[in-house]
DNA sequence: AAGTCATACAACCGCCGGAAT
DNA sequence: TATTCCGGCGGTTGTATGACT
């Protein structure tokens, strides 16, 4: 019941600059220990989801805002072939670009683009479809998923941030 | 100039997996 | 071993902005 009456309270929608401001005063200050817990000493009302979201996604150093670099795409469409939707895998090969912001350029240009471009390949019916369609059809091995994201892990943008156990809970 | 439509981006929601107890 | 909590992920929705009629 309280549950409910915290949630009523919080806010959404979106951050305004203050809020932007507090979440980063706090973070630089004491460091990300939980985000639940987080947001009501630095003076916000939102989730610990939300205050999660927009430090990933916009606020983190490091970020990069504005237009896909054409290397950037090709990287994007040759990974997502390889991995399907594993937008958070794709994201740690470019540097900057975070999942969310991968995933929308993806449904709102590249997907489209490929559209296109299957549309352009020659006329073919379903029947001569499928009996071309012996590729594999499964995901990747775990092996190559694995080795992926291992190889992507080695940096963090939270390298520059001070540790939690540095700046304990206060 | 006003209204409508399409697009791009920001944010939320629900689910899942891992860690802690 | 079971349960709870938290962080992370992917899908989806809401809204602002620009293009078009």
């Amino acid at each position: 019941m309280a549950k409910s009456v915290e949630n009523r309270a919080l806010k959404k929608g979106a951050w305004s600059p203050e809020e932007d401001k507090k979440l980063i005063a706090y973070i630089k200050r004491y460091g990300i220990w939980n985000w639940a817990e987080m947001a009501k000493p630095a003076g916000l009302q939102r989730s610990g989801k939300s205050c999660r979201l927009r430090w990933v996604n916009y606020l983190r150093p490091g970020i990069k805002h504005g237009n896909f670099t054409k290397e950037e795409e090709e990287t994007i469409i040759d990974l997502h072939e390889k991995l399907g939707n594993r937008w958070s895998v794709i994201a740690s090969k470019l540097p900057g670009r975070t999942d969310n912001e991968i995933k929308n350029h993806w449904h709102a240009h590249l997907s489209k683009r490929l559209k296109y471009d299957l549309n352009s390949l020659p006329d073919m019916s379903d029947a001569e479809i499928d009996q071309y369609s012996s590729f594999e059809t499964d995901p990747p091995p775990t092996n190559v998923l694995n080795a992926l994201i291992s190889e992507s892990s080695a940096a963090t943008f939270t390298d520059s941030l001070p540790s939690s156990s540095s700046n304990p809970k206060p």
